[in-house]
DNA sequence: GTCGTGAGCGAG
DNA sequence: TCGCTCACGACT
């Protein structure tokens, strides 16, 4: 117990708010630092927490316990770091410790564990003829005095460890593993470049193009000046933006500050990487989940040392500790892959938004196709909208010839979706020696019920998504609301019989075009046939270097990569996203569509693209086929608005999940009810639900779910807090997630 | 997250 | 009446 000496707060990463106080023995003064890990008695246990400030004490009435060490390392937070968690925990309502141990990389998390330790007594007795019959302790623990229960536990079992407990032969004692300092040193960046890239042979920047310049001077203007500046790049796919961030990045650095670079998981591949550290030159780290722990601590401690000028850094990199930020980059700012969907839901994009206004910094955030968020701030000059309308190599953007499958699909034999007019196509680029990339967008774990005739989809009244189709029960259920009907034998809008619940995968076009075309190099790519990185990788490579001619897949061939040798690009399906039970289906499969299509025509040609469709009308197909992305957004968000779906209200999912369905299904109810009296008449929230999730069991865990919408975001943020307050969203047996702002209501 | 406590209930 | 399981809340 220290009676004067220094008080500190600490944050302990665990599912748990709140700071704890401690105070700092004499001999553990001096290594008082903001970020610090220190070591602490905590409960029975001891474990990692972090210096987060000094106290100005506690009410008497608490005993202070003291720290026990504070370890020589590397300070893990820094101050601004730390302010993003608190920011974050404030706004996604979520526990400071449990932003915390996401924040940190893994490994930095410690605890003790319960160790034996051989007594006087026990080691008396020891080898001595047992006389209280059987209970002989193992070797190992009178050379070491010591060994962990555990092991313990396996040789003696519960008996056993028991009477040696009685007899006071061994003793319990809490042991933690002094922390180790890193010593690996071989980062990624030196995986990849191994000589080590000098500034001296550094790539020259190419000269910029009217376009980018134009967009670029204000970006110089604002990184040159300092503070918060937030921009919207929006360019058209190979518009050229990655050249903009780089020279806002040179930008960034001449002003002695540092950069961070966010990019979608898919897309963090060497060949973008080496373009960076060909332009950058040292001091560029890169953080993403293709590195070890050991390789992400390290990664971890170097950028927290300063040494790193530029980090490139898929989602979880929006918590680096870098000091001095001048900018943040976001890619593809719409890509999903920013929300992070565990029990810690985040959206890296607005993480970096609210890092930049925090820290003075600059944000660009880039896409062809921005999310309606950002598109609206814009709109409402919370952020500089910039225009890149050309693409850099001077081509122009495909044409995108849409093929009604409702026509084309009676041609076609049954069960494959590769119509005669796609056929033709894809025989004609072989022939030139192109390359054809097909795609299908098979995300289908559901079916929804379509009609073949006219390409109605059976949406509920309620909520204006599609309905799902629910084999066992027979009938057709909202995955939001919980509405159902039963199956309508004849389709409500045409009278025709022909509904069809289901889809086609990937596997199955790849047989199809290796049994259409035997003499083309046909390889598929997707989440079953990339196991591991490398395969991607090799995949790629191969493609590039043209030893495949036709490149079939998910949405893995979409992101990211640069392929000058395609001419056309086929899309199986183009609605199958468009019935997905999310309001956010349009936007979604319009994005996908012009990310696709933006595979092609990359140099001088502008490519082509065959967009097969059961619904050409439908405007995300019809506008993404002729690149109108406004014209697509004042439509679809106009449809937003009136059912008050962000970007123009706000939402709050509470998803309860556990083994136990009835159990799960109870305590959604309850939450449900509760939520329904706190609001009382307050008309501008909304409680939907419960309903089981879109994906009612996942890896055997069964999910419900109440979604809050509200047409301002306090009232449905105090509608959650007064749950939280009154101790709804917790609770035994299932797990309960609190998502601010959900972009996966599945 | 993890541990200790106290209520509730079944076997003896 | 003992002892087990389960729910709950504290952890500085």
């Amino acid at each position: 117990m220290t009676e004067q000496g220094t008080l500190i707060d600490v944050a302990v990463p665990l599912p748990i708010e709140g700071l704890f106080t401690y105070g700092v023995p004499a001999h553990l003064t001096s290594q008082i630092e903001l970020g610090r890990r220190v070591l602490v008695p905590f409960g029975k246990k001891i474990r990692a927490g972090f210096l987060i400030g000094l106290s100005n004490g506690l009410p008497a009435t608490l005993q202070i316990k003291d720290v026990i060490d504070i370890p020589d390392e590397p300070p893990y937070l820094t101050e601004g770091l730390w302010r993003l968690i608190r920011w974050m925990a404030e706004y996604y309502l979520l526990p400071t410790g449990l932003v915390l141990k996401t924040a940190l990389p893994s490994g930095s998390d410690r605890k003790s564990q319960p160790w034996a330790l051989l007594t006087p007594d026990g080691r008396r007795w020891f080898g001595t003829v047992d006389r209280d019959k059987g209970l002989i302790l193992p070797a190992k623990m009178l050379k070491s005095g010591a060994m962990p229960k555990k092991e313990l536990l396996e040789i003696l079992g519960h008996e056993g460890l028991r009477k040696a407990l009685d007899r006071q032969w061994v003793r319990m004692e809490e042991r933690i593993a002094r922390p180790r300092t890193s010593l690996f040193k071989r980062t990624l960046h030196e995986l990849l470049d191994p000589a080590g890239v000098g500034s001296h042979d550094l790539e020259t920047p190419p000269p910029l193009t009217e376009d980018q310049a134009t967009a670029f001077g204000p970006i110089r203007e604002a990184v040159a000046e300092g503070g918060y500046r937030p921009f919207l790049l929006f360019g058209v796919t190979g518009s050229g933006k990655t050249e903009v961030y780089l020279r806002a990045i040179d930008q960034t650095l001449t002003m002695g500050k540092k950069a961070l670079v966010l990019v979608p998981e898919i897309a963090l591949t060497p060949q973008l990487a080496r373009r960076f550290l060909r332009r950058l030159g040292g001091g560029v780290a890169l953080f993403h989940s293709g590195l070890t722990p050991a390789q992400r601590l390290d990664e971890w401690r170097r950028i927290r040392l300063g040494t790193v000028r530029v980090v490139i850094a898929a989602r979880s990199g929006i918590f680096v500790p870098m000091e001095n930020l001048g900018l943040i980059v976001v890619d593809e700012e719409h890509d999903p892959s920013y929300k992070q969907e565990d029990s810690c839901p985040y959206h890296a994009r607005d993480m970096a938004l609210a890092r930049a206004k925090l820290e003075g910094a600059c944000v660009i955030l880039g896409s062809a196709t921005p999310s309606f968020e950002s598109f609206v701030n814009a709109m409402r000059g919370k952020i500089t909208r910039l225009d890149l309308r050309a693409r850099h190599h001077g081509g122009s953007l495909p044409s995108v010839e849409v093929v009604d499958l409702r026509e084309e699909g009676k041609k076609t034999r049954r069960g494959s979706l590769l119509t005669p007019r796609l056929l033709q196509a894809v025989g004609e680029a072989l022939d030139r020696k192109e390359q054809v990339v097909i795609f299908l967008n098979r995300r289908g774990f559901d079916t929804f019920a379509q009609c073949r005739s006219c390409g109605t989809a059976l949406k509920c009244p309620n909520c204006d998504v599609s309905l799902i189709h629910h084999k066992k029960a027979r009938d057709l259920r909202c995955h939001i609301c919980g509405y159902s009907r039963m199956a309508p034998p004849l389709c409500p809008s045409c009278a025709g019989d022909k509904i069809f619940f289901g889809g086609v995968g990937t596997q199955k076009v790849e047989e199809d075009l290796v049994e259409a075309f035997p003499q083309a190099r046909v390889e598929r790519l997707d989440r079953d046939s990339t196991r591991r990185r490398e395969d991607l990788e090799a995949i790629l490579d191969r493609f590039r270097h043209r030893e495949i001619d036709i490149l079939t897949g998910t949405q893995m061939i979409v992101k990211g990569h640069d392929f000058p040798g395609i001419s056309l690009v086929g899309i199986l399906c183009g609605d199958h996203s468009l019935h997905f039970p999310d309001f956010r289906a349009s936007e979604r499969t319009f994005q996908m569509l012009t990310q696709v299509a933006g595979r092609t025509g990359r140099e001088s040609d502008s490519g082509h693209v065959i967009l097969q469709t059961f619904d050409p009308d439908h405007t995300a197909i019809r506008l993404a086929s002729t690149h109108a992305y406004e014209e697509f957004f004042r439509t679809d968000a106009a449809l937003r608005e009136e059912l008050a779906y962000p970007p123009y209200g706000h939402l709050i999912l509470i998803r309860v999940e556990g083994n136990d369905e009835s159990r799960v299904e109870k305590k959604a109810h309850r939450i449900a009810t509760a939520a329904r009296m706190l609001k009382g008449d307050c008309r501008e929230t909304m409680v939907l639900g419960p309903a089981p999730a879109p994906r009612r069991k996942v890896i055997g865990r069964f999910r419900w779910q109440i979604l809050l919408k509200g047409t301002s975001r306090g009232p449905v943020r105090n509608l959650t807090k007064g749950l939280m307050a009154e101790g709804h969203l917790k609770g035994h047996g299932y797990k309960i997630i609190v998502d601010v702002d959900p972009v996966d209501l599945m």
